[in-house]
DNA sequence: ACAATAGTGTCTATTAGACATTATCGA
DNA sequence: TCGATAATGTCTAATAGACACTATTGT
């Protein structure tokens, strides 16, 4: 005899990924977001939103291939830094019912990444980064999600090694410094980055230079895929009373 | 006339809240656990889980609602402190079919607490937490929910004020260095523990003091709820060659 | 007086930022 | 030779930990 299987016939939630994608284009932090199509009964029609989806409970094995899935579909990457950023679910945030949704961010290097919009979406673009978020008004509750992707990258760039992900495999100490700043908005002294950085053992020498019109820099690449953690972050001290004053 | 709207019949995953409650009960950082019902059907019968459960789309406002609602079903506690740790879903943590959990963890005060199981369950209990994690072999995915959620608090502890969360309103500095330690697992410096918690302006005396068989101690109550980053992680150096050898 | 814990003071190694200096390329 | 950027060195303020010392209660 079989014992009666207990029942799972109430009402369920929707349940989407929905990705954050960053990378430094034109020396910018930029956002990735898809623009909805007008499909009638489509909730938000014609708005920019993050790129995302529902579950698909028969191709996606688990919530991170549905973020990997979403990623390659609009920019071809594949092995990017991927993190879980949290997760939104209550009865509003989307018109068609109760929802929630599994927020992940991703780092990608701008160099040779081709957006596309894929399907269900009309277009696709890069979008800069100012404050907290980014100037058109996105879709569902989307606006709070990159404001937390946002503030949750801002926060771990001070103490970690989480911006080699958004170069090339190879690169300088002076790019990466420079992604950096992009990110942080502020200017870094040189000597104490590369202090840092090379005391934390994340990049390493690939014995090849780059050339210019100028000394060459030593070409360098990251240890390791995983993030690493600074002993303490970047803490600008009070500017010292100049020598030179003017 | 009506827009066709779209096509929302497809499957969906389970959705269900899981909530790691920690205290600090006995001088050991513990963790509260349910025992599941043997009922005929049910996965994982008798065996110990976090305590959790579907949402309920007509209870719950937001996940957040559901985890609330599970901690204050089982030790009644109703304002602690309660932060989203990730999610969790694939097709096969749950027997039941493609499920996705949102885990959250709680620091509550031992001090005044009762447990009871509630529906669904037929036994609570605290477990000491050691290592990663704890002794029973877990319902689901649980276990590495648990590691995630010990990780979590144990990387916190290091450079924030969240174990203030393990005390009671009022609580001495004597008293909260003990909990530290307790998370931590070593022992810290009073002097610069001291130094550090006074610097990052959490706690406010209250003007109280506690009596015992010695010196008095200056009463402390946390400023704000809110957690409170330290401008550096706790850093234990190497130790000094002793003067007095031996 | 003594045990026990609270609370303070001093010393020092370490560090990271500020800033100056040197190095190395192309034009 | 010059401009530009890379790479390194020096100085110093700040700090956190180690550890000793003092303070205040009950017994």
């Amino acid at each position: 005899m079989t014992a009666a299987a207990p029942d799972l016939s109430f009402p369920r939630p929707l349940c989407s990924v929905d990705v954050a994608i960053f990378a430094a284009v034109d020396d910018r932090l930029q956002l990735l977001l898809v623009k909805r199509a007008e499909t009638p009964g489509e909730p938000f029609p014609g708005q920019w939103a993050l790129p995302g989806g529902f579950v698909d409970i028969d191709r996606d094995r688990d919530l991170e291939a549905t973020a990997r899935r979403k990623l390659a579909e609009k920019t071809g990457v594949r092995s990017p830094y991927l993190e879980q950023l949290g997760s939104w679910g209550d009865s509003r945030r989307d018109p068609r019912g109760w929802s929630a949704t599994h927020a992940y961010f991703a780092l990608i290097p701008a160099e040779g990444v081709t957006l596309s919009p894929g399907a269900n979406a009309v277009d696709v673009g890069w979008f800069a980064v100012t404050g907290d978020g980014v100037k058109p008004k996105l879709a569902f509750d989307h606006g709070r999600i990159v404001a937390a992707a946002v503030q949750r990258l801002r926060g771990k760039v001070e103490y970690t090694s989480l911006p080699v992900h958004l170069l090339p495999a190879e690169f300088t100490l002076g790019e990466l410094q420079r992604v950096y700043e992009i990110v942080l908005g502020r200017c870094l002294d040189k000597s104490a980055f590369r202090t840092r950085v090379l005391a934390a053992d994340v990049i390493a020498p690939t014995g090849q230079w780059r050339g210019g019109a100028n000394r060459p820099a030593q070409l360098y690449r990251a240890k390791d895929r995983d993030i690493v953690y600074f002993p303490r972050p970047f803490e600008p001290r009070k500017a010292r009373a100049s020598k030179t004053a003017r």
